[in-house]
DNA sequence: GAGGCGCCGTATCGTATGTTACGTATTTTG
DNA sequence: CAAAATACGTAACATACGATACGGCGCCTC
């Protein structure tokens, strides 16, 4: 990666004249919320004029003053993302690191988690909860074995659970056994799949209530879900990670058992009867 | 204090009508950085139109988007400077922890990894790495989506990789192509399932190499298997996680995938072509 | 099935913002 | 010390940004 901008301002801040070096070391002493502010409000802060902070952000190699700032939003996202302060492990233990492919999936869960509120995961695990409406659950290539793992928990607990398999024509079908009162739950990330996209859509006009799970990018389906969990996939690895998504998932099913506890109790006796 | 900007979204994101609510999710989702940039910016991300972005930041109670930018990154700001106290937890738990079922699993897969030598990794890699050997994958009840997962992977990077699904006695039928040189990838963790331990005998007998997947108590298969992955399983949950056997399963995808970068890279254009 | 209500996007408007031209001040150089 | 070059701010400008008015559409109610 190129050069940090504060690194690139320490290194050129001798070759500017006064202003401008006031200009810098404004933007450093309170790096860098000052420079995703206005020009003005810059400039006011550093005590020069505008034109003195354009000719410094061009100085330091851009364009114009908004590719200045997009470069520190990005800056700013790639710090919030990786919190590199985590590394607590004690290094006593020979190895001294875990391999980044680890703390990188414990990092997505952990950030997955914190982006979903505890009324989401009621309302979702609700929404799950009533054995009445039927629950239908579907994923893409790769996802589609989570939504099977929730599906095969969620068979057991309570009745209406189907798990939406086959070609795409084959989905359609169901369509037609979808209504207001029942639940899709989706899993869809990158590269999002046209197909699902298109059945989503028409389960929504038919009223189905759509859960989404997806990458924090977003597949469009979010457009007509319900509820969205959105999962950090992103690991150094050349694929997705949907170990996030999975954990979301595992927990959903331990508060759905829960709520359903009473009623799922005999529900499985039953089953183990019928063995 | 004040809420959080996450929070107060949490808070009020379900009076929210459906675009609006889209844009919530959408910040949510990258928060905060998509709120930084200009409306237009916000409201292409999110897919609905720049005003739907302003009645969402004026039903959050600002009383226009500079001002909501400005609380975002005086939120960022005092974030920045003490790195220590991330908000933690937009979800109020009152005791200001995440979840126990998170805790247990995140402890469940660090200690999972830390049971898991380097060697033996290098060891699967490398077994399951030579495309001229044929991969079978199955697992159990629970367990058997994950296999998969795995096989989603493998089949896109390698030939001669098999899920094996349906009933006990087709798996039966496959053995016959089974041979010293193949590789059987099996999940099982409890209630072990006979079936697949009878399976794992008879594959044995025929020298197919076994690798085996289960918790921290070991199926009866390990008795049969060259390598054994044995994860942490227990959660405070009615059900036991295989997260962590998840998230090993997607390191291992991740070095295989590296391994056989070469020529994976040809089959995986190749592949792209047939579409 | 008709009427009413709320949601949401299109199009338009005013303005705050970044940008540039230019003139004055300051420093540098022979 | 004079003259040139550079630095810097004032002021005018254009763009793009946020804000708003309006109309269509879907949804619920009766």
């Amino acid at each position: 990666m190129a050069l940090s901008i504060a690194e690139l301002i320490a290194d050129r801040i001798d070759t500017m004249p006064a202003s401008e070096r006031r200009a810098a070391q404004t933007l450093i002493a309170s790096y860098p919320m000052i420079g995703l502010k206005t020009v003005a409000d810059f400039s006011m802060q550093a005590g020069v004029s505008s034109p003195t902070i354009l000719r410094f952000v061009s100085r330091l190699g851009f364009q114009n003053y908004p590719e200045f700032q997009s470069a520190l939003q990005d800056e700013l996202a790639a710090q919030l993302q990786s919190p590199l302060s985590r590394t607590a492990s004690p290094s006593s233990h020979g190895r001294g690191e875990a391999s980044p492919m680890l703390e990188a999936t414990l990092e997505n869960i952990r950030e997955t988690f914190r982006h979903v509120s505890e009324k989401q995961m009621r309302e979702i695990v609700m929404l799950l909860s009533n054995p009445r409406a039927k629950t239908f659950l579907i994923g893409g290539r790769f996802t589609d074995p989570v939504a099977r793992y929730m599906a095969a928990h969620l068979t057991i607990i309570r009745p209406n659970v189907f798990h939406l398999t086959g070609q795409e024509s084959n989905w359609r079908d169901q369509l037609i056994d979808m209504g207001k009162r029942d639940v899709l739950l989706i899993f869809d990330i990158r590269r999002y799949q046209d197909s699902l996209v298109r059945f989503a859509e028409k389960a929504h006009q038919r009223g189905v209530q759509i859960v989404l799970f997806t990458d924090q990018w977003l597949s469009p389906i979010a457009r007509f879900a319900r509820h969205v969990i959105a999962g950090r996939t992103a690991v150094p690895s050349p694929w997705d990670s949907s170990s996030a998504l999975f954990v979301v998932a595992e927990a959903l099913i331990g508060e759905i058992t829960r709520e359903l506890e009473a009623e799922s109790a005999r529900r499985i006796r039953e089953m183990e009867d019928l063995r």
